[in-house]
DNA sequence: CAGGACCTGACAGCAGCCTGAAAAGTCAAG
DNA sequence: CTTGACTTTTCAGGCTGCTGTCAGGTCCTG
């Protein structure tokens, strides 16, 4: 998700920042209503985090204005313990929710987890190696602009080597991966699932260092 | 309106009611959720407002249950400050919005009304997935302009996947929708409703992850 | 150039999934 | 309470295509 950040404490805005970082979404800062809308006019978001009290106006009649303009992006206002009023007039004016300062950061996450939930925005993170576009938690990859499906067992040998890209693995730890601890395997199955990982991922998806191990290819061409 | 509020705590229950009333809405207040099952039964509500510690019972096993039967009036849930998985799992069994005690009396005014006016200024949010058009409130279905009948679980089901709609949900995340916590399926409930979902939206409404779940289809080929 | 390491097409067996049908449950009407 | 229509759940058989193995080949390295 992108999420605009809209806050003019120091302190307060980089904890966000770095929590929302952390769960997987881009952040923009701003911290002054006149950035926000600046913001506004060139990015959409998906989420806005909107602190009221600001130096160069009100964030409530930043909200009514951008609705009034028919922009409908998820908002969740930032208010203080002892403004209730403020909550509700928020409410009012199309704020999807609110954290009471001082909030949590689990509980930051939470609501804007559940905002994204329930906007179904696009809520899984992408990760993007050489020409593949893997989407970790729907299983899904595009080669090109194009899908590619992968068997479970394809998949599991394909996100170890998401999990350390560019790092060379060796044979054992992709077979640790695969089967339960103490598998014995005699045969080549490691190989095979390689040479068909290639064949659906690209030949250079995954190079073979000779004796050692596997390692997955992060450079473009 | 007509308004069901599910509270235990004497003092609670009578202040929200005293303030809903105020509010120019009709309230009955039960205390347990057997009382509850017994008002849904006899009468239509616009609005639950539904505690979740229930002297007989969770809550949200309680809205579980009525989602499953089809039951789709508006649900805010009531609940403890610290509960943050609480309110995410209940998002996710269907309930429209929750307020965290201890709440300001205008604060749960304003929800209600914001849940009021999503209801009715918003009178029917079609969906469009596919080659099928959803109505959400009505839980209408057409199909190519035909419409579609379904049972209430089937229902229950489907509404699941629209929420996230081309997102991977687990067997388990769909058993969760469509039981009460700790219901332990045995069989192959699941793929049975997948089958019949697939006979009445189209075979390839539900694309199969095998191994891991199942996912709605958006995308037009 | 010999030997080892790696690659890959083919295939039997089977796990996981699908689905028709029967049994069990629900509910409203009489 | 009984009946009948309908929904939900279970069960079992069938099928698809994944998995692990092998064999014969290619490629690297000394």
């Amino acid at each position: 998700m992108r999420i605009l950040l809209v806050e003019d404490t120091e302190g307060l805005g980089e904890a966000v920042g770095a929590q929302i970082t952390e769960d997987g979404h881009a952040v923009d800062w701003v911290q002054s209503l006149r950035f926000a809308q600046n913001s506004l006019r060139t990015t959409t978001y998906d989420l806005i985090l909107l602190d009221l009290m600001l130096p160069d106006g009100h964030g409530l009649d930043f909200l009514k204005t951008i609705r009034a303009s028919g922009n409908s992006t998820p908002v969740i206002i930032l208010t203080a313990r002892d403004q209730v009023s403020d909550r509700i007039n928020g409410l009012n004016a199309g704020a999807d929710d609110y954290l009471i300062k001082p909030f949590d950061l689990s509980e930051l996450s939470a609501r804007v987890a559940a905002v994204a939930r329930r906007y179904r925005g696009n809520p899984n993170p992408l990760i993007r190696v050489g020409n593949l576009e893997v989407d970790l938690h729907d299983h899904r990859i595009q080669r090109n602009g194009q899908p590619v499906e992968l068997t479970a067992r394809e998949w599991a040998l394909f996100e170890g080597f998401l999990q350390r890209p560019g790092i060379l693995l060796s044979r054992q730890q992709l077979e640790d991966r695969l089967y339960a601890f103490g598998a014995e395997i005699e045969s080549n199955t490691i190989e095979v699932y390689i040479s068909r990982l290639r064949k659906k991922l690209g030949r250079d998806a995954i190079v073979t260092v000779r004796g050692m191990g596997y390692r997955l290819e992060t450079d473009e061409t």
